[in-house]
DNA sequence: GAAATTTACCTTACGCTGTAAGGTGTCAAA
DNA sequence: TTTGACACCTTACAGCGTAAGGTAAATTTC
C-alpha cells in the first residue's frame, strides 16, 4: 500500500510526451535483457529524485545507475527540461483516482485531496515544479478531466466546479509546501534543526510566537495534521454551501 | 507603488541570517564609494531573480552585476544555499503589514493575504524554495509573530490562531503556485504556449476540460482571480463561524 | 543473402556551475 | 613603523547539461 501507480491506458500523439516509445522490447530481442525506455528513465529519475533530491538528479548520475553513459538519455529523451515534464506528468498520473460513483461526493473529495497529498509528500519534489511546468501531458490531462467529470456527474454546475477545483488546489498544495517546510518528518520533530529556531526564542523578542510553541506546537498530542483535517472540514463545509443553493 | 520594501528595523544576534555587517561603510573611508555588503548582495540576487529566474541567478553573474569577483561574495555570505536562505527571509519582512488595530479582523486578514499574494508574485522563486528552507531568520521571525499577534488581540483563542494561520497559508502559497503556473500573465492569455493544450483538446479525449474551456475559461470576462475572491469568501465564512462560537 | 538504413549507445568537447585554497594590496590600530 | 585585519582577487577542481559526431548491431529492403 505504500507505492501504488497507475499505469497502462493513455494513448499519445500530443506531442513530446507520451510513453516509451518501445513498448515492444521483449518482442523477441532483447539482447541485453535491460534496454533503456523513456519509463525506465523516468522512473529512475523519479526514485532518485524522491531519495535525494531533485537538485542530486544529474543527467550522468541518472545514467549512472541504468549502467549507460548520459548521452544515451538524449535518444530518449530531448533534455533535462522535457524529463521534468514527463516526471510532473506521472505525479499527475498517480494522483488519479477512481470516480465517485458509488459514494457522495464530499467524501469522494476527501479521498482524492488525501490522495493528492500522499503523492505529493512522496514525490516532495513535484510541487516545487509545478509553477514552471507549462507543458501539460497526458497523465496530467486525464487527471483533470477526470477530476472535473466526477464534479460534474455529482451534479456540480461548471462554474462551481471550476471553483471547487481551484479551491481544492489552493488548499491541498500550499497545506504539502507547509508540510514540506516543518523541522519534523512523519510527525518527529527534529532537535537539531529546531536549536536556531530555540535561540531565536530565548530572545523574548517573539512572544507570541513563544505562547504558541509553549501552548500549542509543544503539546504532546500536537500533529500538523490536525490542520488538514480542519482544512478539508472547511472546504466541505464551504462547497455545500454553495451546492445546495 | 509598484516595489514597495519594508526595511529598516529588526535587530541581530540570531545566528547567520541578519543585516550587513558594515552599515557603518560611510563612517570615513569608501574609497572606492561602492563596497559590497551583505545588503547591497541579497537586494542585487533578488532582483536578478525576479527579472531571469532563480536557476540564472549564479555566483559569477551576481558577482559581475556588483563589479566584483564571484569569490568576493564569499567574504559575505558563506554560501549560495545562505544566499537563499536571506532572499527567503526578505521576502518574509516585505510580506509584513501592520497590526489590525483600527480595522476589523477581517478585512485586516483580507489586506495581509493580498500583501502575500503580491510579494510572491513579484519574487515567483520565492514560493518553490520555501518547502527547502530550515532555518528562519528574523524577518521570517517577526512576520509570523506579527500575524499571530494580529489575531491573538482581535480575540482569537491560541488554538484558532494557529489554525487561521495555517489554513492562510495553505490558501496563499496553493493559490500562488497554481498563478505561476498559468500560461498567461496579468489575464493576457498566451496564444503559442497554449497551442499543445489547443491541440491535445481537439483529440476528443477530454470531454470535460474541453466544457470547461469553452464555458468558463475562453468567456471574454474571465479571470483566474475570481478564485482569489471566491476563497477569500469561504476562508472568512469559515473562521468567522469558528470565531463567533 | 547482401546492401542499405535505422537504432541505440558511446566519446569527446565546450562553456557553464559552486566553492576550496591561498595570494595581494589597503587600511586602522599599536 | 610595524602589525594585523579586512576586502577583494587568482587559480584550480570536480561536477553540470548537452552539441557534434562516431560505431556497432539490428532491422529493413532488395
Amino acid at each position: 500500500m505504500k507505492s501504488v501507480r497507475a499505469s497502462g491506458k493513455s494513448s499519445e500523439k500530443t506531442q513530446d510526451h507520451g510513453r516509451d516509445s518501445n513498448d515492444g522490447a521483449q518482442k523477441g530481442r532483447q539482447k541485453k535483457s535491460g534496454r533503456l525506455t523513456r519509463g525506465s528513465i523516468i522512473e529512475s529519475a523519479m526514485a532518485q529524485a524522491d531519495s535525494n533530491g531533485i537538485h542530486a538528479l544529474s543527467m550522468r548520475k541518472l545514467a549512472g545507475t541504468l549502467g549507460v553513459e548520459a548521452m544515451s538519455l538524449y535518444h530518449h529523451i530531448s533534455s533535462r527540461e522535457v524529463l521534468l515534464d514527463l516526471m510532473v506528468d506521472r505525479v499527475f498520473e498517480e494522483m488519479t483516482v477512481g470516480g465517485p460513483e458509488g459514494q457522495n461526493w464530499k467524501s469522494w473529495l476527501v479521498a482524492l485531496s488525501s490522495r493528492m497529498r500522499t503523492v505529493l509528500i512522496r514525490h516532495p519534489w513535484a510541487v516545487g515544479l509545478l509553477d514552471s511546468r507549462r507543458n501539460p501531458g497526458p497523465g496530467t490531462l486525464s487527471y483533470q478531466n477526470a477530476r472535473l467529470g466526477g464534479l460534474r456527474n455529482a451534479g456540480f454546475s461548471m462554474d462551481l466546479a471550476a471553483h471547487a477545483i481551484a479551491l481544492q488546489d489552493s488548499f491541498v498544495y500550499g497545506y504539502v509546501v507547509q508540510e514540506l517546510a516543518l523541522p519534523f518528518e512523519d510527525g518527529e520533530v527534529d532537535l537539531e534543526e529546531l536549536q536556531g529556531f530555540q535561540n531565536a526564542m530565548q530572545s523574548g523578542e517573539y512572544p507570541y510566537l513563544q505562547e504558541m510553541v509553549d501552548q500549542v506546537v509543544s503539546r504532546k498530542d500536537y500533529s500538523f495534521h490536525r490542520e488538514w483535517d480542519y482544512g478539508m472540514k472547511m472546504l466541505l463545509a464551504g462547497l455545500e454551501s454553495q451546492f445546495e443553493q
